[in-house]
Order: C-alpha cells, then structure tokens, then sequence
DNA sequence: GGGCTAGACGTGAACGTTCACGGCGCTCGA
DNA sequence: TCGAGCGCCGTGAACGTTCACGTCTAGCCC
C-alpha cells in the first residue's frame, strides 16, 4: 500500500489517493462522495474532509465514460459583439439549462476564422451542434459525423435540421410599410457579407419588384460603425432617400446615427426601419421601427428541434426537421 | 467475431465496431483516424470510409481519460443581456480560443437562480473558473475543489485570483468632471441588487464625502428599463438635479430616454455619465459620457491570470494573484 | 540462403470512475 | 445455538481510447 505522493501539482489526486489516505476502498469512496447508502455517517464524513483536503475532485472523464455524461452542446456565432447574437445565445442558454445541458461557446468572429474552424474546434467536446454557420454547412455536418446539427438562417441541405426565417414575408412587411408612407426613394443598406445576407437581399429585391418599387442597394460590413460610415457617405451625395432599410438593427443603429450628423431628421426627412427586434432598438434616439423576431423563441426552438433530433422523435432531414419563422413589424418612432 | 448491430441509434458506434468492419484491429483504425503513420494509404482509407458509414466519432471521454484533453474554463455570468457581459465573455472566448481551451457558458440570470447554482452546474464539467459571481465566491471556490477560480469585481477572499477594479479612482474622476462642469445637484443612480454593486456605491460616497458633494442615491435593477422609469418618477418630482452618475451604461441609456420623455435636456440641463464603456454609449443620442473599461483587456487579464494560476507560476492567494484595473472617463456628448 | 530492415499490423495495459456483486461481523428471534 | 438478515465495506469488470510494445511478412544485400 504505498501511499502516493500528495500533491505533486501536476497530477490530480484520483480516488485511489483518497481511499489510501482514508484506508477504504475506491467504492467507499465513491459512496461517500455521491451521498449513497451503505456507508457509516463516520467514514462518510472523514472521506469527505480528506478529499477535500486532498483537493480531489472526480474525474469528468472517467465519469463521463462509465456514466454516459450529461449532453454538452456546441453554439458557433460568427460575433458574441453584435447584440442580436448574445440576445439569441441567451435564450439557448437558458432552455439548455433547463433540460440539464451544457453550452460550449465559440464566437468565430473575432479571428478571420471561417465557421468550419469553430466547428473543427467545437466537433471533438459535444453531442450536438446549434450555430449561425453561413455557407459552411455541409462541412460542418460532415465534422459532426451523424451526430446532430441545428443551422440557423441559412437553406439547410447536408445538416440535420435547420430553421430559417421568411424573409419575403419580412421585406413585404417594411416596404408595403415605407410605401404607405409615401417614401418613393427607397436604400436598402445589405451586410457585406455573403452567407447570411444573400437571403435577406434577395427577399428584398423580389418584394420591391413585386411591389414595383426599386431600392437602391449599397453595403457595408455588419457592424454599427461601418453602417454609419456608409449612410454618412450617402447622405452625403445627391440622393435624397426618404426610406432606409436596413440588414440589421445594430446597423440600422448606426444608420440613424448618421442621419442625425448630417442633418436629416428621422423619421420626417427619412423614415428607417431594422431587422431583427434587439431590445438596442428602444434605447437610440429616435427609437427604432424593427422587423422583430422573438429572440426567446428562436432559441427556444433551436433547442427543442435538437432536442428532438438526438431523441430521435424527429428524423434528420425530415419534414419536421426545418422549420421557418416570421418577423412581426413593430412600429416605433423611426418610421 | 460477432459484430456488433450497425446503427442501432442509441448506442453510439465505437472503434471496435469500425475495426470489426474493417477486419482490422483498434490500433490501425486509430492510425487511420489520427493520421498517425505505420498504415497503408489503402486501409487508411478504408477505415476513414467505413468510419463515416458508421457514424463513428471518438468518444471525448474515452480520449480526454488516456490523453488528459484539452482545458476547458467555465465562464459565469449574471445576464447575457446585460450587453457588458457579452462583451467581457467575447474576450474570454478569444483568449481561451487562442490557447486553445474551451469555454463553457452558463448565464445565472435568467432563472432566478444564484452564481452557486451556475457554479454547481459548471464544476463538474470544467479545469477552472472566471466569473462574475457576486458574495459567493467563497462557496464558488469550496465547490471547485483545487481547482483555480479567478472571480471578476469582488474582492477576492478563498478565490484563487480576482481582478477587481478601482472604484475610488473612477468615481473620483467622474464627480470632478460633473463639479468641474458646475454641476451642484448630483444624483447618483444604483443598481438595487447588492453584492457587486456595493463596492461601486460605497466609492462614490467615500468620493463624494472627499469632493464635499452629497449626491442623492437612488436605486434600481440593473436594466434599462428600470433605470428609464426610476428616473422618469425622478424627474416628475421637484428634484431639480444637473448632474447624473449612472451605475452602469445600460441603466445609464435607459436614464437618457426617460430625461429626454420628461423634457430635460442632456447635457444642457443635466449631464449624465455611465460606467463600463461598452459600444452602446456610442450609439445612443447625445453619447454618452462613461467611466470605460477596456473591456478586450479585462477578459484577456482574466485569461492570463488563470493560465498563471494552472501553471502554477502564481500563487493561488499571492499578491500577483489579485489585480486591480481602472476606469478611464471617456468624454463623448452626454457631459 | 541467411540475416537484417522496414513497413504493416496486432495485443496487453493503463487512464479513473461506477456497477454489480460478494463477504464479513453483528444482532435478533425461534 | 444457530441461521437469517442487515449494515458496512471490498473486489472484479466494464466504459472507449491511446501508449508502448510485440509480431509477421516481404524485400534486400552480401
């Protein structure tokens, strides 16, 4: 019974360093740390002080291998700093932990890193997979192997599941809006980004068609500053718009900010309406006109869908595996 | 050599049924799926094939008992809505993705849970700690074992490290700005909920009490629209106060919404300055003047405080094991 | 043709737990 | 007095990998 060394400092203490120090068995051990029955409440408590002295804690390894561990899931963001991503990681979050799981983050933004690498990184810890993962889908799922994987807003082909937004409905929703108005002179302000951004553009170009309006269309990255900087060249030219519609809230925000430098006034020189429904939107000045998307649910919903795909209740690729859901335009001052 | 059924979906498949499938043995599909050498390229791709047919994806627990995987940090925090939480936890995730950890998130806001109940769902699962967890640090650190904690704005007691942040300093700084400006009737707005909120209360009255300034404080929960109604009963009232130092950014957006529906002008009749410097106050009008932190900084303090604290090279309870950051007053518009 | 090398592959052991048993000593009742 | 039962505790086996070897075959050179 040769005792190991304490506390090298580099090795953990194992069950085995307790039981030796307590003079027990691993099992008695074990008993003493999980609250089981069959164990005097002397030994329990003279294990309990020695692993805590002893600094032990159970390996979540070997736990894992002989338990079948508690389902731990992957949520890839392109970037934890635009507001609609925590808001939506939040409600992920939140019904994660309800069902007893746990999140793995990776925000895959702040490198120049694609999804795929926060994939790479994410496949080898969880069982699953929730992400805003653009074009790099197919990928993503072949990373995964067969275990399951949740895509949001993008078409879903190779994943297992997948939940889109109805972007025709929404862009219907603010240009019907913005006519009724009277704006004639209608900018749709696109993210730069591919992915993502293809859809909603595409959304806009059909409905403005079908409503026989024409935006003029101009982009800029995704960001509050960049949007700013773009209206505020704009603003700058000849072109009067008195309509803006915006890729997302967070750049509708900086839109507006650059209304005001250059001395239009909105909504009366120009009425703007955002995406997405952050609650950001009820804090600038004036408050924003949003298509909103209730962001509680579309976490909500991305859980429950995983949730139903590792069950197996709901087969990959089926039917019910894709699901889409609907902006609902919300009228505050901006337009 | 009975194989095993294929695809049952509910047993994962393991490497002895892709080596039974094969008809080779553990070994070689292990070299076929780590690209280790000794292997013909003909069966390493056999196995690859037959691995992707099964569904077979390594078990991270098996891997993790024999290799000691990869670090793994929880992150704790309060709200994710809270947009300074984002921001900090964007730096964790970048720091930690660099070293190549992982980081597993859990929000303790939304319940109502307390910080010990994220920390009992996290220690299982993690190597380490950061997080914001209010009073119950001690506790937090009990349930972590040995394993380091490194807790953000509160002093640090049983934790391992702690970064806490020079409240004296920043209050200072933002009541000499308001009294420079002529300011006289000061409100300070705080957040009701105790633990962290304490140190940043008792420093501006201890600053206040230096600068013989003798605010009024007034409570309210950490959001912004609590902070827009506190102020707007504030404001109704006969209170004519021409200074306001708002507990944090968010609450402080809130603040200038409900001055501006009760007609006072920012800075013209009362100026107002946030706390945290988060990209918000830019984008709120007028922007807003803050106490800002720079927020890449603290969540990259708190990575390289507990990589110190893992490597052993600082002392849990050091001197080096606590670090104090300070605020810098950011002068945009609000004052 | 014999020995040596390198390439391709297989086999025990170990990682740290928990599960399913099995065993020992005591008490109690018939 | 002895067997049954119970409280307390210990021991093999298993979980799915990787590590460190060991083995076999083919080919080559002298």
């Amino acid at each position: 019974m040769t005792s190991r060394s304490p506390d090298p400092l580099g090795r953990r203490a194992t069950i085995l360093d307790v039981a030796a120090a307590a003079g027990v068995s691993r099992q008695t051990v074990t008993r003493a740390m999980n609250g089981m029955a069959g164990i005097s409440p002397a030994t329990r408590e003279r294990v309990q002080k020695l692993a805590a002295d002893l600094g032990y804690s159970p390996s979540r390894f070997a736990k894992g291998l002989v338990q079948g561990a508690r389902i731990s899931v992957g949520l890839a963001i392109p970037d934890l700093t635009n507001p609609y991503f925590p808001a939506f990681a939040s409600s992920v979050v939140e019904a994660a932990t309800q069902r007893h799981w746990n999140v793995v983050m990776d925000d895959y933004g702040h490198g120049t890193g694609s999804s795929l690498d926060a994939v790479a990184r994410l496949a080898p810890q969880v069982d699953a997979l929730i992400g805003y993962l653009g074009e790099d889908s197919d990928d993503a799922q072949a990373l995964m192997g067969r275990r399951p994987v949740v895509v949001l807003d993008y078409p879903v082909s190779q994943a297992a599941g997948g939940i889109s937004f109805d972007y025709r409905h929404a862009a219907r929703l603010a240009l019907n809006h913005l006519t009724a108005r009277g704006c004639t002179n209608i900018v749709y302000l696109d993210s730069d980004q591919g992915g993502t951004a293809a859809g909603r553009g595409a959304a806009v170009a059909a409905m403005a068609a079908e409503a026989g309006v024409s935006p003029t269309i101009c982009h800029a990255a995704p960001s509050a500053s960049a949007a700013r900087e773009a209206i505020a060249v704009l603003a700058a030219g000849s072109n009067l718009f008195d309509g803006l519609l915006v890729f997302n809230d967070l750049m509708a925000a900086g839109a507006l900010k650059a209304l005001q430098d250059s001395g239009r006034s909105v909504p009366g020189d120009c009425a703007v309406i955002g995406m997405d429904g952050i609650p950001l939107g009820e804090l600038v000045t004036p408050e924003l006109t949003t298509l909103s998307l209730n962001l509680r649910t579309v976490g909500r919903t991305a859980v429950d869908l995983l949730e139903g795909l590792l069950s197996g209740s709901v087969p990959a690729h089926s039917k019910d595996a894709s699901l889409t859901l609907r902006h609902e335009l919300i009228l505050r001052q901006s337009a």
